[in-house]
DNA sequence: TACGGTCTATGACCTACATCACACAGTCGG
DNA sequence: CCGACTGTGTGATGTAGGTCATAGACCGTA
């Protein structure tokens, strides 16, 4: 029910809104732009951003195919709060914000799904704030990678291991942690048999140690 | 503007919400309840905050009077995110989430507002996240002094020098740090004479030279 | 006015992580 | 086949800030 009404916004964008194709890590917008557009990912993936002083990036979602984003500026009317980008070739919808905003009134429904995916990523944020305050950075990985690799297998992964596309700095940034640490991180569930690293992607062998590595301690 | 717009959701809310009287400390609701009501705050100050593992507490948010809390559940029909206690004697006004969602169907430009408000604390919640990540403790504290002292301001604090009543143990659970690490950021602020501390208060002396102290280094 | 509770202040550690530094392994273009 | 580049793996070192310990100030109350 909740995602036949979610993927509703989806279709809706993707119905009144035109086509636009990225090549991978092509910029859709950038944090601070005064562009109001409001997107669904129609194929490939979209990695959502918030850039820091540092010039690190940090990872605030990762839209899939039916998921709608860049409603925060098309609902506020205020510059993009982060940036994002394509990973791999992706096949986005675009639509205007004032067309969106008419949907929207003309059909309420869609605004409780709207509010529903705002909610659900406020809930989302919240939690990262708190496992970024009490839990250590191998916690963090291995958390992040469950849920890479969960989210994988919503997406045709088929086998019993995932593998996860993403270099250890994507991972890095993407935890706010460095990249050594991540590295030493995932060298910890190599000697446990946990994951297989090799260039440019993880293999997560074993999903539920994983989960389990880090849930208990 | 836009305050108009949201204080109308704030005035729906305390028009047709049961009134509800607290004393300070006291909780409306707890995270992890499966409350749905939607708050507007009418009189005092009601502090949002999330409870992390080791048991201590994050602020999300102050509801003054005119803000509306507790949406989230109310939209999404999932257990609180967070908890809500009064700071001093408070008044609130209390709606269902059906009633509130009947009404919000009924006058779409209220939905508007309401994702405005969700935008806004998405918005903030990212700032904080890139704040922690990338903000020493003590530039933390004085932020968050600079803020209160702001919110002091807009609530009738008149003169040059702003109080903010608050304890060192709550200021600390709220920007993420230990009481002590606060206590020392305070102890450098006070030896640069922008503020001073006495029990259950802290006297900003120079909120622009704190917020200098701060943003420069 | 003595006592328990809460709040503030500060010193002495000690760990998790960032930083720096370097070596090595894929991959690509010429 | 050979650099150049990008990604990985790990040691050495520094440090911010957490933890622990202690002491004093303030406040309510019996």
């Amino acid at each position: 029910m909740d995602t036949v009404v979610r993927s509703t916004v989806g279709h809706v964008i993707a119905d009144l809104g035109r086509r636009r194709t990225y090549a991978s890590g092509d910029l859709l917008f950038v944090e601070g732009d005064h562009s109001h557009n409001v997107y669904v990912c129609v194929e490939g993936r979209v990695r959502v951003f918030l850039t820091m002083p540092s010039g690190r990036e940090l990872l605030v979602g990762i839209k899939l195919p039916g998921d709608e984003f860049g409603e925060l500026s098309a609902l506020d009317g205020r510059p993009r709060s982060a940036s994002a980008a394509a990973i791999g070739p992706t096949v986005v919808a675009e639509l205007r914000a004032e067309r969106f905003l008419e949907v929207l009134i003309d059909e309420p429904h869609l605004f409780v799904a709207v509010c529903q995916s705002l909610s659900a990523q406020l809930r989302r944020a919240n939690d990262r704030l708190v496992a970024r305050n009490s839990n250590s950075a191998t916690v963090r990985t291995g958390r992040m990678l469950v849920e890479l690799a969960s989210m994988m297998m919503r997406h045709g992964g088929s086998s019993v291991t995932y593998e996860v596309p993403i270099t250890q700095s994507d991972l890095a940034d993407w935890i706010g942690a460095t990249r050594e640490s991540t590295a030493r991180a995932l060298a910890e569930f190599r000697r446990a048999g946990l994951v297989e690293t090799c260039r440019g992607r993880i293999v997560v062998l074993d999903v539920l140690g994983l989960n389990e590595f880090v849930s208990a301690g």
